[in-house]
DNA sequence: GCGACAG
DNA sequence: ATCTTGTCGC
């Protein structure tokens, strides 16, 4: 299975100061050039939801095959939470769950798309750049709003994009992936450009706003099916 | 000090 | 993210 880098996911002891450090060291490891395999055979959807309240965090993810973007296979992992939500450390909260869901697979995946940002994050470390960085996986992050930046207002048509920049920086790109929809917020999360992840991002999206693989993983990790039935009142 | 703030 | 029904609009 996919090894990680213990020391790219420490324990969550309160300490935020040191968090954001390890990002700053982390984010240094991100490689902003296209490392991967081509042709590209599979592609995979990591994503988190929570239950009981926030007390267990469930990851699922979802491998899907790179030509027909039909799944393959899919796992589900729950681990009891271990810190709150805070803006800038969301993949510091997830990841420990991430990890064990990839886990649960039977082969490792060409690329990985994350719900959530890369390198746009205040750090240029978001969930998917430190996911990259502690697997060595390419990934790339695909979030519904923006965190850090700025950009223009896209085109309307499928495929438009505008830059998304930061501290005089591009870190991702605003992307048009359906008619009338709000763009999709897309960075670069470990071994690919930005232009690249635009272009991979594009051609996993079918007839919804989100591409396949974080739509499919998204209905597993949030979505309430196998949860526990609720009483009626 | 004030406002912003992925999921 | 999650709590939650229906409703308006393409």
């Amino acid at each position: 299975m996919t090894a990680f880098r213990a020391d790219a996911v420490p324990e969550w002891n309160g300490d935020t100061a040191a968090a954001r450090d390890l990002q700053l060291r982390l984010a240094a490891e991100v490689v902003l050039e296209d490392r991967l395999p081509s042709p590209l055979r599979t592609v995979a959807g990591l994503d988190a939801g929570f239950e009981d309240g926030g007390a267990i965090t469930r990851a699922a993810v979802v491998l899907l095959d790179a030509d027909t973007l039909l799944p393959l296979e899919s796992h589900i992992a729950r681990v009891p939470t271990r810190m709150p939500y805070i803006p800038g450390l969301l993949s510091f909260r997830e990841l420990p769950a991430l990890i064990e869901a990839m886990s649960k697979m039977s082969r490792t995946p060409d690329l990985v798309f994350l719900d959530g940002q890369g390198i746009a994050h205040p750090r240029r470390l978001g969930v998917a750049a430190h996911f990259g960085v502690a697997s060595g996986l390419p990934a790339i992050g695909v979030a519904k709003t923006v965190l850090t930046g700025e950009y223009d207002e896209p085109g309307p048509q499928r495929g438009d994009a505008s830059p998304l920049r930061d501290r005089g920086e591009d870190i991702g790109m605003a992307v048009r992936s359906r008619p009338r929809c709000r763009p999709l917020i897309v960075s670069p999360g470990h071994r690919v450009s930005i232009s690249t992840a635009v272009e991979l991002t594009l051609r996993c999206v079918t007839r919804y706003r989100l591409p396949e693989p974080t739509r499919l993983v998204d209905r597993l990790a949030s979505r309430r099916d196998e949860r526990p039935a609720r009483r009626g009142r």
